[in-house]
DNA sequence: CGGGATGAGCTTTTT
DNA sequence: GCTCATCCCG
């Protein structure tokens, strides 16, 4: 794309008022945002900090900086500091200035200074949130009947975050601002859902939605005695309604004991964490959006001439509101596609994009109530619309709208209509129209999936285009999408079975994966010798169930295991039991290698004991925690990943994997005991009484009645499958296993029947071993980079005027030469680049990322980052780091952080000479450096965490 | 055809 | 704990 389009320009123009854009997928939608802040920037009165530039993470927010740097005026440099960040980002940045006494306007006598933490771990934060639980409930025996009521606390947690979300907030002594109200609920709005759904159905002869609903109302319930009966509350046989007083009656209940729980809970936690000097993403947000309202001189001051807000459909209400108080004029611009809003999860409301200008009038009306906080005009709001679509072929773009008004299940029912009515349709802009649209059904799902894949790539029929040209398939063409991880984990493992590259990308459970649990076995059994570890090994070894009863009550363990077992145990280091574990079963792909650096890097942190290697597995298992994966650039392998993953990605041919029925558990709230909605408010599922003469939990039938009318629906399952379907750019295949779902029988599309036939590719290309998972950080701070221990103001003289955005584009020139050889320089940089790379001998690696533990006045620290280049050689080995850089000022601070990777490659390579190097591509040279020792480095973070604490 | 009982199966992930 | 599909009955 080099111009824009009409609809693009007339964005790109629109500089002044408020703007709502439909951006659908593939819409050009980051090239018109940046061409738009590079007009507005390039403004005689306008400077970048004018201008907020709001993304929703912070990989598009520097894919932004990096794209407006190449079309505008301003240099890298200049935008280093401009407000182009996340809300949390943004909010964490205006705490840290301002906040100070924040904490103070909810009543918490605490402040927030620089050294407080944005706790970013949500299991640590779960871990905390339960200690504060324990002494919360010590402290407030008059709060026992609703813990009773609550099994997890960490509900609660989830409660305060929903609520942060909403921007209800607690005070000393209530709420903030008219919080209140959402807690009581709205039961006029409740009313329309409950009238809604109590319509009877087929002309009449067909009882109500809601009706058929309750039809198990009491049915595993214990109610207090005033319960009404199920007659009272269904109306009696044969009728079609329920009787109109009962939304009144399961509305209306007393809840002010359970409102002054939840506040209790909410703001000793919100003192809690400022106590352990912490605020989690919610507080950012809350502590701002107070410091925002309240100090209207600050507000003034803060707030931006202009607010652009790039994916809107997964903008939260508090961040909604934000924005309002962060505008200084109605120089407003959200742009979203509300078909692509599939993170309800993480509290986006669809609704801030659907119903934008009922919000802007509520919020801003909110928000002015007792001060005019929103000055400017809210009207008029101008819609502007990009249709053309740059990604997919127009066969695909109509076709994903089916998505949208399938229903999901035969209880289920659209409005085909005003979802249309709402579709603005995308007209492709693609040069050829070759799709094809198919799918496939088989009960062994994975296979027939890779025999499909077997059958796509090089076949003429399914050519894609590149440059304009087409050209036959090549598995990196190919995508396989899933709406969960563990079809994923199923096909990749089958696929590796057969030796046909694939590779996941996004977040696994690592210690999920069988290797993890064998290795987990084999530690409790050279730990304790228990049940546990054997009755894995045996199962695995192909004893049935019966036979390892019996195994385990004799303990007549096979021979072979026991010798197994005697050898794990001569064995000195849990690395060295680890490593022939996974030989001993033949793991030797990635899970296996991660693993593997896992236990060696938790190992060289400190001495690990088999026990506590133990306990880490445990602990990764039960918390699910997740690791990064991704496979190396230039790999020619099937994409296998989440479509949650695959957002805002395209791939020239997708597989949609996995069409199978579901049945999602307890959505929403799922089963905590308090819950919160915003017609409805605040509400307790269980109640603890004892009224009755003996302590007992009842169910509150309000709650199951009130639940019953807030339908979650499918609109968001719609929307994850209208996100997969455009993804694809040619070829879209559908596949099924044994229970093909609703969406692909209702689709216009022939379901085939795939005998399933998998030719073993048996390729050394297989891309398991080359699978990169980010090796995770052991305990301690972490959050240290090399880079952390270098000194800004050194570089601030040796800009050699062409950025980070260069930089970065050399060393993608590098990988792609390193990985693919079939690359041309495009620069004299690249060129040195070239020569260099030529000029090497041994194995060279590419983005190795490398990790190093210290322990810095007693605890554990780990730096960790990637290695431009390492070349292997039989006798050595050299880390080089290619810098543009002219100046060489910098050679000092650059050795900083080249010691932290020679000291990984020392680890790594014992055996081994090892070299550090800096490439400076502007010129060519190499420059070898002096590594500093490790207590060098120790003594730099010690400093660097010193200065940390002096400058609160 | 509608209503009721019964049994099976069970996410996504960013800050 | 909740919902869907399925079965059986009226």
């Amino acid at each position: 794309m080099t111009a824009p389009n009409d609809r693009q320009q007339d964005l790109i123009d629109s500089k002044a008022g408020i703007h709502v854009v439909d951006a659908g997928a593939g819409t050009g939608k980051t090239f018109t945002v940046t061409r738009r802040y590079a007009e507005i920037v390039d403004q005689d009165d306008v400077e970048p900090e004018d201008v907020l530039l709001v993304t929703f993470t912070n990989n598009a927010a520097t894919e932004m900086r990096e794209r407006i740097v190449a079309n505008c005026d301003y240099g890298m440099r200049e935008l280093s500091d401009a407000p182009i960040q996340t809300f949390h980002s943004l909010c964490h940045d205006i705490l840290m200035e301002h906040g100070f006494e924040a904490p103070t306007l909810l009543g918490i006598d605490d402040r927030i200074t620089g050294s407080t933490r944005v706790l970013e771990d949500e299991n640590v934060e779960r871990e905390r949130f339960r200690e504060f639980v324990r002494r919360f409930s010590d402290d407030h025996p008059e709060h026992d009947d609703f813990f009773r009521a609550v099994d997890e606390p960490v509900e609660l947690l989830g409660l305060i975050n929903q609520l942060a979300a909403k921007g209800v907030f607690p005070t000393a002594d209530g709420w903030y601002r008219n919080g209140e109200r959402h807690l009581d609920g709205d039961f006029e709005a409740f009313r329309e859902i409950f009238d809604e759904l109590n319509q009877p159905r087929n002309g009449g002869s067909k009882q109500s939605e809601l009706r058929s609903k309750l039809g198990g109302y009491g049915n595993d319930k214990c109610y207090l005695p005033d319960a009404p009966e199920e007659d009272e509350v269904r109306g009696g046989w044969g009728e079609k309604q329920v009787p109109a007083t009962v939304a009144r009656l399961a509305f209306d209940e007393e809840r002010e004991a359970l409102k002054s729980f939840v506040h209790d809970v909410y703001h000793e936690y919100l003192a809690f964490a400022l106590s352990r000097n912490y605020l989690n993403f919610s507080f950012l947000q809350l502590f701002t959006f107070v410091l925002l309202c309240d100090d209207h001189r600050l507000r003034d001051d803060v707030a931006f001439e202009y607010v652009m807000i790039d994916e809107f459909q997964d903008s939260s209400e508090i961040q909604f509101k934000l924005a309002l108080l962060l505008a200084d004029t109605n120089n407003v611009c959200v742009v979203g596609d509300w078909k692509q809003s599939i993170y309800s999860f993480q509290y986006a409301a669809v609704e801030n994009i659907t119903e934008f200008e009922s919000r802007l009038d509520r919020f801003v009306d909110e928000l002015n109530e007792d001060h005019e906080r929103v000055s400017w005009a809210t009207r008029p709001v101008t819609g502007i619309e990009l249709v053309e679509n740059y990604r997919s072929t127009q066969a695909i773009l109509d076709f994903s709208e089916h998505s949208l008004v399938t229903p999901a299940a035969s209880t289920d029912d659209v409005d085909e209509a005003a979802v249309r009515d709402r579709i603005v349709s995308l007209s492709s802009n693609t040069a050829h129209e070759n799709s094809r649209i198919e799918a496939i059904r088989h009960e062994d799902e994975h296979e027939a999936v890779l025999t499909k894949i077997q059958e796509i790539v090089g076949n003429d029929a399914y050519q894609v285009e590149e440059d304009d040209e087409l050209r036959p398939p090549e598995y990196g063409d190919v995508a396989v999408l899933t709406r969960t991880r563990d079809f994923g984990r199923e096909l990749l493992s089958v696929a590796d079975e057969y030796g046909l590259p694939m590779a996941y990308e996004g977040g696994i459970e690592l210690f999920r994966s069988d290797p993890a649990k064998l290795l987990l076995a084999w530690l409790r059994i050279l730990e304790f010798d228990g049940e546990r570890g054997w009755a894995v090994v045996l199962e695995e070894a192909g004893y049935t169930l019966d036979e390892v009863k019996h195994v385990l009550e004799s303990e007549a363990y096979p021979d072979n295991l026991r010798a197994f077992k005697s050898v794990l145990a001569s064995l000195e280091t849990v690395g060295g039991v680890a490593q022939r574990v996974f030989s001993q079963y033949g793991y030797d792909g990635a899970y296996a290698d991660v693993l593997l650096t896992t236990v060696q890097s938790v190992h060289s942190a400190t001495t690990l004991t088999r026990g506590d290697l133990v306990r880490f597995i445990e602990r990764g298992i039960e918390e699910g925690s997740t690791h990064d994966v991704h496979a190396s650039a230039g790999t020619n392998s099937v994409t296998v990943q989440t479509i949650h993953a695959a957002k805002g990605l395209e791939h020239p041919i997708v597989v949609l994997a996995n069409m199978n029925a579901h049945r999602f558990p307890p959505s929403g709230g799922n089963s905590a005991a308090i819950t919160f909605d915003d017609p409805i408010g605040l509400r307790q599922r269980k109640r603890y009484d004892d009224d009755h003469g003996h302590p007992h939990i009842y169910d509150s039938w309000r709650s199951d009645v009130l639940r019953k009318c807030l339908p979650r629906g499918y609109d968001e399952e719609r929307r994850l499958l209208y996100v997969a379907m455009t993804r694809a750019e040619s070829h879209l295949v559908f596949s099924a296993g044994e229970n093909p779902n609703t969406f692909l029988e209702d689709l216009p599309v022939d379901v085939k029947e795939l005998e399933p036939d998998v030719q073993d590719a048996d390729s050394s290309e297989t891309t398991q071993a080359r699978l990169q998972i980010a090796v995770p950080t052991p305990d301690g701070p972490v959050g240290h980079s090399p880079h952390t221990l270098m000194r800004d103001d050194v570089f601030e003289d040796v800009d050699d005027g062409r950025g980070t955005a260069f930089g970065t584009q050399t060393h993608e020139f590098a990988e792609r030469y390193v990985l693919e050889g079939d690359v041309d320089p495009s620069n004299d940089d690249e060129r040195h680049v070239k020569s260099f790379i030529d000029s090497l001998d041994g194995e060279l690696r590419v983005e190795e990322d490398a990790s190093l533990p210290l322990t810095v006045d007693g605890e554990r620290v780990t730096i960790s980052g990637i290695v431009d280049l390492v070349h292997i050689r039989p006798d050595a080995v050299e880390i080089i780091d290619f810098k543009t850089d002219l100046g060489r000022h910098a050679e000092d601070e650059y050795r900083k952080q080249l010691s932290v990777y020679y000291h990984v490659l020392a680890e790594w390579f014992p055996d081994r000479e090892v070299t550090a190097s800096i490439f400076y591509t502007a010129d060519g040279t190499r420059v070898e450096v002096d590594p500093l020792t490790e207590s060098d480095l120790v003594e730099l973070i010690a400093e660097e965490q010193g200065l940390d604490t002096s400058a609160q």
